[in-house]
This record gives structure tokens, sequence and C-alpha cells, in this order.
DNA sequence: AGATCTTTGCAAGTGATTTGCAAATGTGTA
DNA sequence: TACACATTTGCAAATCACTTGCAAAGATCT
């Protein structure tokens, strides 16, 4: 008999060994409702009516963890969330803090040069790279 | 006659559009003191019988719009200040938190080709880029 | 369905950073 | 050097983001 698969969040949830519960599908669901990168904050004030805020912090760590989704930090605000997808980075608006998807990533011969240059660290496990700037909006009316 | 400069801290402090008080050369100081990337925290601890907490925090901020400091941002502690030097970036230890400076960066043709890719950005400004490891210490006790 | 383990809501607690305000200190000018 | 004015500091309270303890609610396994 086939096994039919519930949702695809749900699907998602149990396969990364979490228990399904609305609220954790609630959160997803608003991650993915979002274009970028957003708070704790943010993701509370949509789902206020769904999830408790202490929830709502709880969840984004234990996703995390998992790697459901991918923290990053930011300049101007505190850290920002966002569905795991393909390894990329942002530039950030240093006027408004819009923030865009960037397609570029160092090259893995770059990365290895780092660690090979300087031999102190045994793994490389991560990175992070933004960019900040002024996007064309901001720029335009100055 | 020849203009006498009081100390290094006071001038750099003045060429830097601030007054001169004993707090914000006590913190160049304590800054200059410290072989990596310190919190705000740490540098209150080393000068709590010369500075207020608060203050510390007034000084640092306005060190950093005045570009006397940077401040870094880390995955796993709150921001951490170090004094503006030659452009570079730190590998972190995900176990122990110690950090290194690296001295590779971003060739400026990498980063001209970032906003080139992608236009929607009027002008780049900075850029973060941290890496997270194990650092051999870490890696030889597991 | 029942037993058991996990997650949630709530409210209080933390830790880091900020703020208001009066006193203290710094700066420019006479 | 002294004064007037502007800036900075210390202090205490406040805020902000996030965490925690605990009992009730919900999820999972059989």
């Amino acid at each position: 008999m086939k096994k039919v698969s519930l949702t695809p969040y749900a699907d998602l949830l149990k396969s990364s060994g979490l228990s399904i519960t609305k609220q954790r599908i609630a959160l997803l669901k608003a991650l993915d409702a979002c274009k970028g990168p957003v708070s704790a904050a943010v993701l509370y004030k949509k789902l206020q009516t769904q999830i408790n805020e202490a929830t709502v912090y709880r969840i984004l760590k234990e996703f995390e963890t998992r790697g459901l989704v991918k923290e990053i930090l930011s300049k101007k605000e505190h850290a920002l969330y966002e569905r795991t997808t393909a390894h990329h980075h942002h530039i950030h608006c240093t006027s408004c803090g819009h923030i865009e998807e960037l397609e570029v990533c160092l090259s893995p011969h770059t990365l290895s040069s780092v660690l090979a240059s300087q031999k102190k660290f045994a793994s490389l496990e991560d990175h992070t790279l933004e960019f900040y700037g002024r996007c064309n909006s901001c720029n335009n009316g100055r």
C-alpha cells in the first residue's frame, strides 16, 4: 500500500526528527511566506493568534539545530531567519534595511586557500558573507 | 613653534572630532591591550573602576560611528569590538569561541563582480566575512 | 484508548543595552 | 586663567530580546 504524505510540512518535520504540531507547521508556512530573512519578532507578530512568543523562539532554535532554518546576522537588526535553501549570501541596504539574496559565493578554491594559508584551524564548518550598501531606491531618494 | 601632541590617544580623539575625556582614552587603551575582538561586557569588567557601564556602551557606539572601532558579529556571542586596523576577517572556533584574525579577503575583482552581477544596489559600502570551524586544540581534545 | 513522552502557554526571570536627568567635565573665548 | 556654553558622565530605572520553570495540553506508540 502506498504511503500517503499528509502535507509537505508535516513530512518535513517528520523527516527532520521532529513531532508534528500545528505551531511548527504554522511557523514553517510563515517563513515560506516571507520573501527574505525575518526576525523572530516579525514572525511572532504574524502568528500571535496561533503561537506564543516563547514558542516562536523555541521552535526557531530547534529548527536551526535541525538545519531547517538558517540564522543570519545583520549589523542593524537582531538575528534574522530564513528557510534553508541553496547556500547563498545577502546584501543589506544600510539605509532602509532591505535585504536581497545574492547568487555569488566564495569559490571552493578561495575557501580552501583560506584554510591552507592559516594552518591554525582544523576544520572549516561554515562561513558568513554579508554585503552592505545602498539599494537603488534609497540612493535615488537622496 | 612646533605643535606638541599630548598623547597619541588624545590626538586620535581630537582628529576624530571627539572631545578628550579620560573615559574615552581608557577605553582606547583597553581595546589596544586586547589581542582580539572583545565584548562590551569584558571591556567593562576591565574598566569598572574607571568607567560606568552605560558609558562603555555609549563610547563604543560613538567610536563605531566615527570609525575608530569596528563591530564584529559572532554566532555565539553578542557584538564584539576591535580597533579599526587594516581590513581583515576572522575565523571563530565553534567549540571554544576562540577567534583568530585572517589575512585573506575577497579580491577586489570578486567584490566588483558581486555588484556588477546584481545590479540592484547602487553602492557597496562594506562586507563581513566570518569563518567558523574547530581550532586545533579543540579538535585534538575530542 | 491509555500510557508516556514532548511541546506549549503563561508568567516571571535574565542579561545586554539604552535612556532621562542632574552633576561633572571639557572647550572656546575673553 | 576664568567664564559661559556645550558635551559627557554616573546613576538608577527602563526597555528589549530572549529564556526558563512548571503545569496543562497535545503528540506518539502500542
